[in-house]
DNA sequence: ATATTATGTTAGACTAATCTAACAAAATAA
DNA sequence: TTATTTTGTTAGATTAGTCTAACATAATAT
C-alpha cells in the first residue's frame, strides 16, 4: 500500500527528472537528505518492486507504473494546498509543510470531495498543475521573467521552486499570481530587472527572483 | 515526535481504562489486533519512556502525561470528524477510518484553523466530548436509553461505540442527535423497546441498540 | 595518461514494530 | 486442592528504513 517512504522517493525522481533529465544517486540522497548506501539500497527494491528502470553505475529512471503513482501523489499534494488555501484560509507559504504530510494519506473518498468542493481545479496555488485522476500532467509551456525584454507586458502564472522564503518575498512586495507586470529595463551586469506593476512603479528584483517567475507574454 | 503506532496505544490504552476501569496485556492486544508478545513488549518500551506505569502481571495504567497526550490525539480525531462532517459533507457513518490517519498529523496549525473554523466545538458528530486543548475532557453524565422507563421522554445527545454498522442503522431509522423520543413500553423478555419519534409512531429497538443511545431525559 | 575528485557500492550494524513457538504464572473451575 | 484455562513472558526471527566506514568505479582536471 505505498508507504509514506516509497511515495517520497517517487516523487523526489518525478521531480529531479522534470529538472534534470537524468538522476543518479547523489541526486535523491541529497533532495531526500538520506545518506547514499540507504538510497542505493533503497533504489535496489524499487526496482524489484516495478517502480523503477535501474542498473548498477546508471541513471535512475522510472517505470510507467511509478510514473504514474508519483504524479497521483503530487495530484494529492497540490489538491491539499488548494485546499487549504482556498477552504481553510492558509497563505500560500504556509501549505507546503501540511500538504507534505496529508499527501500520504490513504483515503480516496477524502482527495475527491476536495477536488469536487473546489470544483476540479487544474493548477495549485503556486501556479502548478495538478494532475488528473489517472496520473496524467499537463506540463505548460512557461516563459521566465528573467527572459523577456524591457516593454515586454507580462502575466505571472506560476513560480519555480516555490519556497517558504520565496514566497514571504513576493508576498512583501505584494506580487501574486495574475499579476500584471511591465519590464522597464535589465540591468546589464547583474541581470536584475527593473519592473512596475500595480501601485509599484518601480521594482527593481534579482536574476535569481526573475527566474522563479513564469509569465505569459501580451 | 509521538510515532502513530504510540499514538494508537495511548488511545486504546484511554479508551478501554474509560470502560473497562483496569487494562491488561489482553485487552490491548485484542484492540490494537496485535499479538501479545508485541504487545508486552511495547509497554515495556513505553514504560521506559514515561507514557505508562508497568510491572510484570500488573494492570497497565497511563501516567498523567500519557493521559494528558492521549487525550490531545483523541482531541486531534474528534475535530477532524467535525471537520468532515460540517465543513466536507461527509455522512457521520463515513468519517472515523478518515480521521484514524488525520488524528497523527504533526500540524498543530491545521487543527487549530480546523477548530476556529467550526467555532469551537465541544462534541463531535456522535455526540463524544472534543478534549480541550489542555487535554482536559468534560466527561458528561448519560442516561442510556436502555434504563429509560415507558412515559420517559428523552433527547438523544451521544452515542456509544459508534461503529459504520451501527450509524448506519441508525440512519435507516431515521434517528440522529438531538431526536425527541418516546419510550411506549419495554418486552420483559428481551428487554427490546417500542418507542416513537418524528415521523415514526412505532419502532421496535433492540436492548443492544439502545443501550447504545445516550439520552437526556426531560 | 595519470592523479584527483565525485559518485556508487558493499558490508555490517541499528531501531521500531511486528511475528511465532514455547514456556511460566495467575485465575478459574471441578 | 488439583486441573484447566486464560493471561503473560521469553527467546528468536523478520522487515523497512536508516546509518557509518571502507572500498570501487567513473568522471574530470592537470
Amino acid at each position: 500500500m505505498n508507504s509514506p517512504t516509497v511515495e517520497n522517493y517517487l516523487k523526489a525522481l518525478y521531480s529531479l527528472s522534470n529538472e534534470r533529465g537524468e538522476v543518479n544517486i547523489s541526486n535523491l540522497s541529497s533532495s531526500l537528505d538520506v545518506s547514499k548506501p540507504t538510497v542505493n539500497s533503497m533504489v535496489k527494491s524499487l526496482q524489484q518492486q516495478g517502480w523503477v528502470h535501474y542498473e548498477k553505475y546508471k541513471p535512475i529512471r522510472l517505470t510507467e507504473y511509478g510514473r504514474r503513482t508519483a504524479a497521483l501523489v503530487i495530484r494529492k499534494h497540490r489538491l491539499t494546498e488548494m485546499f487549504l488555501v482556498e477552504k481553510m484560509g492558509f497563505g500560500w507559504e504556509e501549505v507546503h509543510e501540511i500538504a507534505e504530510q496529508i499527501e500520504h494519506l490513504q483515503a480516496p473518498v477524502f482527495f475527491d470531495r476536495m477536488d469536487e468542493l473546489l470544483d476540479y481545479p487544474k493548477i495549485d496555488p503556486h501556479g502548478s498543475p495538478i494532475p488528473d485522476k489517472e496520473g496524467n500532467v499537463i506540463e505548460q509551456e512557461y516563459n521566465k521573467l528573467s527572459e523577456c525584454k524591457p516593454g515586454d507586458v507580462v502575466r505571472l502564472i506560476a513560480l519555480n521552486q516555490s519556497s517558504k522564503e520565496f514566497l514571504e518575498f513576493l508576498d512583501s512586495r505584494s506580487i501574486s499570481l495574475q499579476l500584471e507586470i511591465t519590464v522597464i529595463s535589465v540591468e546589464t551586469f547583474d541581470n536584475s530587472m527593473l519592473v512596475s506593476y500595480k501601485n509599484h512603479p518601480a521594482e527593481a528584483l534579482s536574476h535569481k527572483v526573475c527566474e522563479r517567475l513564469l509569465v505569459e507574454i501580451g
